[in-house]
Formats: C-alpha cells, sequence, structure tokens
DNA sequence: AAAAACATAGGGAACGTTCCCAAATTACTC
DNA sequence: GAGTAATTTGGGAACGTTCCCTATGTTTTT
C-alpha cells in the first residue's frame, strides 16, 4: 500500500505547516502549537497513516523507549512471571518491554550484551549468568540486576533475601526432624554469590552442631536436565540412606525433575527421601506429591525492578539502591513429618 | 570511563584517515581498503573502544538486524523451544532476536505490531492471538507466521499439520477403544483457525459413525488456568460418565493441569478418564501418570521459521511459502487401554 | 613507455528526526 | 492604542552513519 515512505516533510506540507511544527506534535517534548495547527497535522497524519521513524527520533534523543529484560530461561515460570510483572510497570509509562534469553549460555550472553552497548535500549533488567559486575556497568545504558550478588556495589538490585530463603528452608526441614541434609545449586555465577547460599546451609549446620559433608553439596544446572542428572548423582551416592534424609533443591525446575527421576528409580519422594524447593512455580502444586518449597514474591521483584530502572533512567547519577524481598515457606507434601531424633530439642 | 561519546570522526582522527574509510572498516558493505589502513582503524578502534551507534547506521541503511518473535506466552515450553530454534539460526546470520510476549492480551500484541511499524526490526516472526494476516502484511515488514492458518494467504507460514495430528490423536483414542470423546481447544485465533481442528475432530467422528455431541467440545485458554477451569467444566457435565470416556487436549499444559485438577477431584486419570495432549512439553514425561500425546517438531518449525524469514528479508518479493510438518503420536500412560467393544473392527 | 584498468581514499550529501534560535504573530497591560 | 510580554512558527544545524562520486596512486596491458 505505503510504498513511498512518508516523512514528516510530507505531512508538514500537506498540513501547510513547516516540519518543526509537526516534529512539535509527534514528539513528546510539548513545544507549543496552535490548536488550529495541530489539527491540521493530526489530519494530515491521519491521512499519510505516518508513523515516526524511530531510528531518526533515536539518533537525535539518544532514546529508544525500548527495555531489555535479559534472563537465563524464560520457559521457567519464575521468570516469565518476572517479566510479566516488569511489564505490567514499564508499559504505561511508554516503554516496550523485550526479552533476551540467554538458556544459561555465556555466548548468547555476551551478544546481548553488544546489543546493549549498541545504544538501542534505554534501559536494562538482567539476571546475569557471569557475575560481571563491572562490564554491566560500562555498557553505557542503566542496568538493574535481578538477583542477589554480595559483590553488586554501585549497582541496582533486586531479589530475594538468599540467606533468608535458605535458612527457612533449612529451618524445616530441621523442624521436621531432618539432620543429614543434602544441598543442590548451581556453579553458575560468581563464588561469591553461590558462598551466600552456601554459607548460610553451612551456618545453620554449625548452629545446629551438624556435620558438614562435602559430598552432600551439589552443583548442577538449574533446570530439568540438571535435576535428572542431580537424581542419578544422588541414587549413586555411596551408602546413601545412611548418609541422607532430605535434599533442598536450588529452585523448584530442579527439584521437580529430580523427584520425578527419584520415582523412575523406585525412590518415592516425600517417603524415601524427603525434597524441598525454591521459587514455587505453579508446577510445584501440581506434581505427585505436591512440593514443598519456598516462594520467592516474583511480582514485587519484577516491579521492584522496573521501578529501580525507571528512577535510574530518569536520574542516573542517584545512588545505587538494594532491594530485598523475604521468602514465604509453601508446605506440601514433599517433605516427610518424622520423628523426633535424640538430637532433637536436646 | 569513556563519558565522552566516540564516534567515527575520533577513530578517523586517531588513525589518520577520513570517516569514509572508517566506515567501510566497520560497515560490512565489503569497499576496499588497503591493509595498512585497516590494521590502523583497527587499532584506533580498540584503542578508544569505539562502538558503532546502529540507529545512526540504521537510519541510513534502513536495517537494524534486529528480529522480533512475538509468541502468546514464553512460560510454555511449547514456544520457549521454538524460540531456541529461531535463535540458533538467526544469530549465526548477525541478527539478535529479541522477544515479545502477549501472554494472550490483544492489547499487548497491539503494542508490538505498533512497535514493529516504526522500523525496528528488520523482520518478525509470530504466532497472532488475534488472527488479523492484513494489519501484519501491512507492517511494511516481513513477518512470518507460525501455526497453520487457514486463512493466510501470501504470507509465509509454518506449523504443524492440524488436521493430520489432530487425527493422529483421535486415531489412537479409537484404536484403544474410546468412542465418546471430548475435544478441548481456545476460542482465540479466527475461527477459520479453530475449524480445522474442529473439523477434523467432526471428520473423523463422522467417518467412524460416532455421534457429535456439541456438549463435548469445550473451549478455554490454552494454558493451566484453562485446563484448571476445563476439568471442572468437565466434572461439571451431566451424566459424564456414560456420556465422555476420552479428553483430547489442545495442548499440553492444558492436559496436565486438568490431569491435576481431575485427581484433585478424586477422578484418576489414565483410569478413570483418557487425557491426551498436544505438544509434548518436557514435562509431560514426569506427569503421574505420564501424558500420551502428539509431539510437534519445535525444532524443525523454529528453523523452518527462521529460514523462510531470512529468504524473505533478502528477497521481499518472493511468492509466500507454507511448511507443514506432520505431529507424532507419544504413547504414554495416560490413555487407557480399553476392551474393544462391539463396534471396534466392524 | 604510454594507455588503460584498477584499487584505495576523501569530501560531501543524504537518512528523518529534534532542538536551538530568531522572527512573526497574538495577547496582555496600563 | 502603543509598548511589552507571551505564544506560536519556521529555518537551519545537528545526531552518526553510509554511500555516491571524484581524485589520486598503483598496477597491468599492449
Amino acid at each position: 500500500m505505503s510504498k513511498p515512505k512518508i516523512s514528516i516533510h510530507e505531512v508538514a506540507r500537506l498540513a501547510g505547516v513547516s516540519k518543526s511544527t509537526v516534529s512539535r506534535v509527534v514528539a513528546d517534548s510539548g513545544g507549543s502549537v496552535s490548536p488550529k495547527a495541530l489539527e491540521a497535522v493530526n489530519r494530515a497524519i491521519e491521512q499519510l497513516g505516518y508513523k515516526k521513524n524511530v531510528m531518526a527520533a533515536g539518533l537525535r534523543t539518544q532514546r529508544t523507549y525500548m527495555v531489555l529484560v535479559m534472563v537465563p530461561d524464560i520457559a521457567n515460570h519464575f521468570w516469565s512471571e518476572i517479566i510479566r510483572a516488569v511489564q505490567d510497570r514499564l508499559e504505561p509509562e511508554g516503554y516496550s518491554v523485550v526479552i533476551g534469553s540467554t538458556d544459561w549460555s555465556e555466548t548468547r550472553e555476551d551478544q546481548y550484551y553488544e546489543l546493549a552497548r549498541s545504544s538501542r535500549f534505554d534501559g536494562l533488567i538482567l539476571n546475569s549468568v557471569t557475575d560481571n559486575i563491572d562490564l554491566i556497568k560500562d555498557l553505557g545504558v542503566p542496568g538493574v540486576l535481578i538477583g542477589e550478588r554480595a559483590a553488586a556495589q554501585d549497582i541496582d538490585t533486586v531479589g530475594t533475601d538468599t540467606i533468608q530463603a535458605t535458612r527457612l528452608a533449612m529451618g524445616y526441614l530441621w523442624d521436621t526432624g531432618h539432620r543429614r541434609i543434602a544441598i543442590a545449586t548451581s556453579d553458575h555465577g560468581s563464588e561469591r554469590y553461590l558462598s551466600l547460599r552456601g554459607r548460610a546451609y553451612k551456618d545453620f549446620l554449625h548452629e545446629k552442631g551438624l556435620a558438614y559433608d562435602p559430598d552432600l553439596v551439589f552443583s548442577v544446572n538449574l533446570d530439568e536436565e540438571g535435576g535428572r542428572e542431580l537424581a542419578r548423582s544422588v541414587l549413586a551416592l555411596p551408602d546413601r540412606r545412611r548418609r541422607m534424609d532430605a535434599l533442598f533443591c536450588g529452585n523448584d525446575a530442579l527439584a521437580i525433575a529430580a523427584m520425578a527421576e527419584f520415582r523412575k528409580f523406585g525412590v518415592i519422594p516425600g517417603i524415601d527421601i524427603s525434597v524441598i524447593g525454591m521459587d514455587d512455580v505453579p508446577a510445584a502444586a501440581q506434581t505427585y506429591p505436591p512440593l514443598t518449597t519456598v516462594r520467592k514474591p516474583r511480582d514485587l521483584i519484577g516491579a521492584a525492578a522496573a521501578e529501580l530502572l525507571l528512577g535510574r533512567m530518569k536520574d542516573p547519577a542517584r545512588p545505587a539502591e538494594k532491594r530485598l524481598f523475604p521468602g514465604e515457606l509453601v508446605i506440601r507434601d514433599s517433605v516427610i513429618q518424622k520423628r523426633n531424633t535424640d538430637e532433637d530439642k536436646s
């Protein structure tokens, strides 16, 4: 239909005004235009089907009104709901949210960084697989980090209170009588990050006077494939039944896949072994048995990330902020209620 | 760090050449540059940390090297794997893939259309909730449709052979002795689209001499919420046990959620009622009982979509192509093997 | 060794906006 | 109703590229 590209000039000619006036109308800069001119311009725009070329506008203003949200795995409900919350907050402000999925691949992550560096986006919200804070700060684009990072200084961060959430899960396992608790997390991300959960785990063990067994610390990808791998590793553990009675998984995707794999080998989760997850994805309620887990407030996290980004885009010089949200225990059936052992309440 | 934005000019000055020469180096247009100059320019780029401004380049060339993939639900594995396949094909060609998630919302979908219209993307791959083909063709951007549409003329389309896939599922239910089969799909999308699956269902019934019962045709959203709703509708059906023995779900998300809901009400899927899905998402293998379903070749679909888009971006005038892939039956345990009834083999 | 072909380089005009500044019009004040 | 203030308008210079065209060198050809 509209083959000959119509620009601001054509609109100006038809409306009988200058390009400047048309620009005043289409730009949100709010220069003053007489009602008569406004009317004429709008009619011309309508008639010609004019659409502003954002490349040109962006070149001048350095604004794109696009925000990139980069996450490791869009198939995981944890991330997709955060994205939804970000969209809900950002879209009314006129920003378009666009998603980058890295699939835990550093190569792909680098590609998105490269994209970001070429001034295509006004802002970034991201959970980095690698933990390269300096790289993110050097992007030349306001960025907000999702996920607690011990190392994250001078950069806006939103996340769950990892230590609190870990202690919540551990505490529940303890209260239900478990004493030999294994933990599975990812070795993606920095050591400093890992150590947050790992340290909370270690500290808890120490507090309760339990021994730390390195063989009970597993490191896998936080997805379904990782869950199956985890289950097989656990089952292959020598002298397993004496050594462990509970498995604390880094997220629900992991826990759910691990439970299915356990069952496949005749080990019934919630009976033969206790499993606790983290995130509370929708599927957690529908597994068999339903998964006990720690819920992270995804909507709050997403909204807060959007909020911080909005603030930083408005004022790039403001001091960095860190917002942590507490996790919440969701009790279902994958953790056994054991008889109190002698260590308990001692 | 690099506060003062460095452009092609700074690079040119440092390298001791003209802007034109620098442009020849950074643009992929392949003008000839002497090895000496090339070396000097590259060193200058390195030294200054120069990054091409794509807004400016795009303004001139009308190319952004960004492709938007718009899908209804990124949390659904069906879509996220298609996206992955698209990325795998497009990224080596230098394109960046960016995702738009509409969450089945027409408002959000319109926002992405608006984005697309402002010449930000070189191409579009999309599954539209609304079935507005003309709108897509008028976007001024090459677009490839995912999902079979009867109405889709003059536009590249990739999808599963809906009729074949439907008949595959129905045929299996028939072969296992089911005679009262309900169907659940979405009323999103055009009527013409709906009718593809609906007609295949009807035709199959007719072929086998079975009666068509309108109450056995359910229409819900193809997600977890829809699955719960579906299960409740099915259970509320008057005289259910005599009227239906199998439920054919429009996708796995639906089937899985419906099974969980059935169980909640004491109706055991795979025993009291047969359930068959469509898609074969990873979770389908891990439900209890594991879900029998029709696998769609997501990788092939995604790759083909990318392929067609690449072709169309190169030559916008080429004739539209339609690629349909057959579904494949994945037999697990959610469909009962019934005793052959008298109608069978008659 | 002169002519022709070719490779390389630079200058400037686009691309479609926004924004600054000055000019023209209108409204307001006394 | 003249002087001033406020509003509205238009012209041109950016923004950072690419691309066309011309001007040099540098080969190759005969």
